[in-house]
RNA sequence: CGCGGGAUGGAGCAGUUGGCAGCUCGUCGGGCUCAUAACCCGAAGGUCGCAGGUUCAAGUCCUGCUCCCGCAA
């Protein structure tokens, strides 16, 4: 089948692999134009166009497809239909009506549920207890469009966004070569009812508020792995939280109730977090031992409540 | 040229105005104990990231390079 593929992260790099695998003819890849990035913001080309070019797939990277050049260009392939995975960009209603099949997307939840850009690190956030992936129609509203085929699978004490995003790449990549092998599909309606939307992970988010409950801070920490980590500030300095499980316990909020070679419990708003993989600004992330060995971490010290 | 931190025995760190390379942990051997990730005694293990330079003498000062990390995007 003859398609135009449009993505821009790892999520969406790992669709592309499967789809070419799987035989289609992509004959254009639509990704966000470089940029800046990393250290020393050199330019750097998404994941999805390093795939592409790797494939000798064309490349095409306009800053918006509201211009008459850019849809004259996806107009001219002829595409029988259009694969959108966190592409990154408004697709206008005329280019979503230019593939013969329409424009479908992979979703990384269960949809209504977590509309928008960060679906995996919302659920993770409120605790749900399943996701999946969502094939569907797009239409010109954010993830609303009907759902062709969905995949779900229970989410873990021990996930992160990480391990979630790993998961939910690899179903995403299996199911949307299983749509466009059975294409057209019945499409399903989305209820009205448990819509809810995944906004953008801002980076303040990401600071730890020890006057929450452990269970939340506990979910906090998994679903800012790998990016850009939970900070917690002890002393004025940065610190970043991996790994913590809640625990029973009751302190002053923030303060170090037991440090021993396995961990690090720190006082909550409700319950305490055993933390037991951390990393200061500088270093690497280490388990709790070898944190100890170069830094004196004791009972009572407090660490830094937000202000 | 976005800002900054770092590279020192297996791991994590310290090393002051250049002067014999230290600490915590691990490893190995021995001891104590009903027992231990506990405690006591002892041992091994380092071209101090790479390449130059200054000096009687460089982990420490100067120059270039490689790699790692925090911030910011």
């Amino acid at each position: 089948m003859k398609l135009i593929f449009a993505g821009t992260p790892e999520f969406a790099a790992q669709a592309l692999a499967a789809i070419v695998e799987a035989g289609h003819e992509v004959a254009l890849v639509l990704t966000q134009p470089d940029r800046p990035a990393g250290r020393g913001m050199a330019l750097q080309p998404s994941p999805v166009k390093k795939l592409a070019q790797a494939h000798g797939i064309e490349v095409f990277q306009p800053l918006t497809l509201k211009d008459a050049e850019a849809q004259a260009k996806v107009a001219g392939i002829g595409a029988e239909v259009m694969v959108v995975a966190a592409y990154g960009l408004i697709l206008p209603q005329v280019v979503l009506d230019m593939p013969k099949c329409g424009c479908i997307n992979i979703h990384g939840s269960l949809l209504p549920r977590w509309r928008g850009a960060a679906p995996i690190q919302r659920a993770l956030l409120a605790g749900d207890l399943e996701t999946g992936v969502c094939i569907m129609q797009m239409e010109a509203g954010l993830d609303t469009g009907p759902v062709l085929l969905r995949g779900a699978f229970p989410i873990e004490a021990s996930d992160t966004t990480a391990s979630l995003h790993d998961r939910l790449a690899a179903l995403g990549a299996r199911l949307v070569v299983e749509a466009l092998g059975n294409l057209p599909l019945v499409a399903e309606v989305q209820p009205l009812e448990g819509v809810t939307y995944a906004h953008k992970i801002e980076k303040a988010e990401a600071l730890i508020d020890w006057q929450r409950s452990a269970a939340e801070l506990d979910r906090h920490i998994r679903a800012f792995n790998p990016f850009p980590g939970a900070q917690a500030l002890f002393k004025g300095q940065p610190i970043k939280l991996w790994q913590a499980v809640p625990v029973a316990g009751s302190g002053k909020i923030g303060q170090i109730l037991l440090v021993d070679r396995k961990q690090i419990i720190v006082a909550c708003g409700d319950g305490a977090l055993a933390i037991q993989e951390l990393q200061k600004a500088g270093g690497k992330r280490l388990p709790v031992q070898q944190f100890l060995a170069g830094n004196s971490l004791q009972v009572g010290d407090c660490f830094d409540l937000p202000v």
